[in-house]
DNA sequence: CTTTGATTTGAACGTGTGTTCAGTTAAATC
DNA sequence: GATTTAACTGAACACACGTTCAAATCAAAG
């Protein structure tokens, strides 16, 4: 045997895919082309098809990886203090996680539409998987008394879209540091479920 | 002379608007073909020139008529009852609008990045004009003393996307009715801006 | 140094793109 | 009924698309 397994493929692979996200992001999937992706990387369009079947499921595995990133990252969280000191500690994960990673965020919301209808279900899973953590939170705050909240689902809903909104201003550079955002939104959060 | 200047024109012009519009909502701005939009008047691609100079600006015009009707349709209001009933008003106001032009709000939303240089400023404008309203009247709470907000600015665009946020859940023949949206997240709104 | 096979190239495939325009159609005016 | 012209067709333009694959390349193993 010669070469063992993946020696430019280790890292060619990554970068197929750093470049299709920051393309997707950028101009959006239908609007870039697998040549495109392929001059990023340094590369002809025919060698991306050595990492991904077709740039459906290019798409649908960015896409994957970034909701199973998003529910890992949260759950090997053990937040202490209550429902209260749970809401506080999502309110900041999910600011602090989505603001880093604002690409695939945005493909993972914008791009939705361009996923086969299997594909779909499985991203539109994570997603509700997602929406879940927060719900319980909110159900359990509902039991201890400090909030209330008439529909968790919604509120839930609710409180992840406010959130993912920052993203749509948020920059590193600008006016705010990210713990001030994070205090401006947790005490927005908090009232809006608060007893 | 013969024929009055639109004959056809006059119904053919309202209904290519009508197609790009659920066909962009639908698979997005590039992924859509002029012959798709055609088909769906019952034309040939070629007869869309008569409605628009090209793709990119029917994509703008659709989209500045929606925030130019957003605009209209508030500043027509003249709510009571000081900043909590302005606020009340604009709370029921944009759901109520947004989710009965679901597809409108989605490609003004989605497709910012497929607008030049130019028609980007101009869109971006009339949404900043938007959430001026609504920071108006978190800064006219916060002088009455019915509102606490940190940052009016960003609490308004924090409101704007919890509200926007109705039109990924919510169908019209789904458990909850409208009236019963608008009470759920008036009660949040209002927690969340609360003294 | 030779062998091996993973990796990449480069050209080709059929199909679809936005846009243009000479020519056809048909409705309204005189 | 002849005339006018807005509205539309249908074909063409040059170019770009996703994907395939035989051939070339080249780093590591023997």
């Amino acid at each position: 045997m010669a070469r063992t397994q993946g020696s430019h493929s280790d890292i060619t692979g990554p970068r197929v895919r750093e470049a299709a996200l920051a393309l997707f992001a950028q101009h959006g999937f239908a609007a870039v082309s697998m040549r495109q992706i392929a001059s990023a990387v340094g590369v002809q369009a025919g060698a991306l098809y050595n990492y991904t079947p077709d740039k459906q499921t290019l798409l649908y595995d960015l896409m994957r990886a970034h909701m199973e990133d998003l529910l890992a990252a949260w759950d090997s969280q053990t937040p202490t203090g209550g429902a209260l000191g749970a809401m506080e500690a999502f309110t900041r994960f999910h600011i602090r996680f989505n603001t880093r990673r604002a690409d695939a965020v945005f493909v993972s919301y914008m791009e939705l539409r361009n996923l086969s209808p299997e594909n779909f279900e499985v991203i539109e899973g994570l997603r509700r998987d997602y929406e879940t953590r927060l719900e319980t939170i909110l159900r359990q705050g509902a039991r201890e008394g400090v909030f209330a909240v008439a529909e968790p689902r919604i509120a839930s809903m609710a409180v992840i879209a406010m959130l993912t909104g920052v993203n749509t201003w948020f920059r590193e550079q600008g006016r705010l540091s990210l713990a001030e955002v994070e205090e401006i939104y947790w005490e927005m959060v908090r009232k809006s479920v608060a007893a």
